[in-house]
DNA sequence: CAACTGGGATGACGATCATAATCTAAATTT
DNA sequence: AAATTTAGATTATGATCGTCATCCCAGTTG
């Protein structure tokens, strides 16, 4: 049956949302239409009706997943103390943070599938990627490159420590890199 | 028709280095059993006498991918000259290492995707990890949290290089990233 | 040489995939 | 109030998924 407009607005954003969530726990192609709808509590047949394919979906998820990240990431810093750096990657390195994938970094849970996909999707990195790193610098003051050296750090040793079996060998992959201003 | 024991032997072996080039360029979702065992000039009822499951040859090609990598290692770090993490970080943060992901490094290319796997490929990451930070501690002597921050840092930068879309973004990623030595 | 074995090809299994047509009923417009 | 529009549910499409039963025939073994 029809919803009133602002409902359908509301469901198509909670399709969104779920989705930003769906994709960064189970990959771009380990969830599928119907799963994603159901997990949205719609069913597969309202899909089309709010979005032109899955790949156009994918391209909002990920601009929305990126958006709460760099939500999460201004909530740190204003917390943070006269050391900002360390503060995010003691966080961004955390225990919770590389258990729950589903609502934490984007780089580090899609970013390796990005370039397999189409424009839309890798543009909202250009964008995402471009928004963190003036975070990075507007925190730390040390310009772009020392800033895409601390990004590229925090979002490799999350990757790792997430892959490997082993939690002791997870945990030192994470204190490794958790000290911000670290040589190498 | 059946082959004969070294024959078969052969076959298997080449569905496994297929598999772990494949795999690393399309995803451990991006590539079926058929098309698979087709690109390995073989077809799919072939697979099942030589492997357990998906998951099983996952395992066995992440193993054979991690292994080619450690010899690419091994072949740079001999080339190098005195800074051998230097010598490492301008060949794995070149522009033919981000551009082909199938032969390339499989931290970036499959180690997102390794937590929503069984323990197998899990352990074929700790394997291999505890192999490549062996190879930088012997090149640079600077300890294990030194070479796990340089190959997070490796990695990280690869895989967001590898995201975006903007190739001048991709590129100034890679550079700010090719210093080996270079503060956080 | 005969008996046996097993790797590969063929084809099919049910499940799931992305996509979409059809229908319904309520929201919107006239 | 009547006419129109449309979000969502239902159902169906053809393709592809991982897995496997069956058959075939050439290696291997006796």
């Amino acid at each position: 049956m029809r919803m009133s407009r602002t409902d359908a607005a509301r469901n198509r954003e909670r399709v969104v949302r779920t989705a930003s969530e769906q994709f960064r726990e189970h990959g771009y192609d380990g969830v599928g239409i119907a799963a994603l709808m159901q997990a949205a509590g719609l069913t597969n047949g309202a899909f089309y009706k709010q979005f032109a394919s899955k790949e156009a979906l994918m391209a909002e998820a990920t601009e929305q997943a990126l958006a709460a990240n760099a939500a999460a990431w201004d909530e740190v810093l204003a917390r943070a103390g006269d050391d900002p750096l360390q503060a995010v990657a003691q966080w961004y390195l955390s225990d919770p943070h590389a258990g729950h994938r589903g609502p934490g970094c984007t780089y580090a849970a899609l970013a390796a599938e990005a370039p397999r996909h189409d424009d839309p999707v890798r543009r909202a990195f250009d964008e995402g990627l471009r928004r963190t790193v003036g975070q990075i610098e507007a925190a730390a003051g040390d310009g772009e490159e020392a800033a895409l050296r601390f990004l590229a750090r925090l979002v490799g040793a999350l990757t790792l420590a997430r892959a490997v079996s082993d939690p002791e060998l997870a945990a030192r992959i994470l204190s490794a890199n958790a000290a911000a201003d670290a040589p190498t």
